[in-house]
DNA sequence: AGCCAGGACAAGT
DNA sequence: ACTTGTCATGGC
């Protein structure tokens, strides 16, 4: 679970209880998950939508299969063993696009904690997390453009508060949308997103990846970089390009533990 | 104490 | 079209 949940896609889920269930906010909903007897078990306060689930664990999609063809290459069966818990989420497109101009230059645990602070000061109020500390939503882009940038210097994000705004007018003004790219092309997909002030290629594959499902994209920062140079010098095998993100996934967690 | 981080951008070749 | 310096902040 902490394979899916703390890889570095999404940043918003923690656990209290070492790991045994994580709790979440997705949506404006807060979740509990766990396994139990093999089973993903989702608990909610707000009512649960199963297909909205479904959705966002990716839980139509068969990872075993997926994982059999992964396997085929023996350097990528290392990386898919070392986490064979590993999905990619279908996240927000709003929150993974702010999320990830976040992350620019920047490492896990302070993108979280940013991020928090963003939730705190521009998002709702919706609950409490188990150790009695408020939860909030991921702030709509409205509330993030009216929050100033002044006040967001609170959220001790340096230079990225311009792209944090951008993003957010953009999306404000559905001048950005995640529908948009509906039925347009990988080449067209990038060249959208690299108009948003803070968004570069490597952030625009994270975008296309987690915010969209653009399984095709395939965001190389400095722990990919390192892994390709031992792994795969002449790159990823290509007939694995449709899956290449769902890969670089794998090949994530495996160098940042091992390499 | 310093190096580094899910990099982007502008200025310089 | 490539290369380089710079940027704010804090985790480890």
């Amino acid at each position: 679970m902490a394979a899916t949940l703390d890889c570095g896609q999404a940043f918003r889920w923690k656990t209290y209880d070492n790991g045994i269930s994580y709790v979440g906010v997705v949506d404006g909903a807060i979740y509990k998950v766990m396994y139990i007897d093999n089973n993903l078990v989702v608990e909610s306060d707000s009512k649960l939508d199963v297909d909205f689930l479904i959705n966002y664990f990716s839980l139509d999609i068969d990872y075993l299969q997926l994982q059999e063809e992964l396997k085929k290459n023996p350097t990528l069966r290392k990386c898919v063993e070392h986490a064979p818990g590993i999905r990619v989420l279908r996240q927000s497109f709003d929150e993974v696009l702010i999320s990830f101009v976040i992350s620019q230059n920047n490492n896990i645990s302070r993108i979280k904690g940013i991020i928090e602070r963003l939730c705190e000061m521009c998002g709702e109020k919706i609950g409490k997390a188990p150790d009695g500390s408020h939860l909030y939503s991921f702030p709509s882009p409205k509330a993030i453009v009216n929050c100033g940038e002044e006040n967001l210097s609170y959220l001790r994000a340096g230079y990225r508060v311009p792209g944090i705004l951008d993003a957010s007018n953009k999306l404000a003004s559905k001048e950005v949308s995640a529908e948009m790219f509906d039925g347009i092309d990988d080449e067209q997909v990038q060249k959208i997103l690299l108009r948003i002030y803070g968004v570069g290629p490597k952030v625009a594959d994270c975008v296309a990846l987690f915010g969209l499902g653009r399984f095709s994209f395939f965001p190389k920062d400095v722990w990919i970089k390192r892994a390709m140079e031992k792994l795969f010098p002449r790159g990823l095998p290509q007939k694995y390009s449709s899956i290449a993100g769902i890969a670089q996934q794998y090949i994530f967690d495996y160098a940042r533990a091992e390499l």
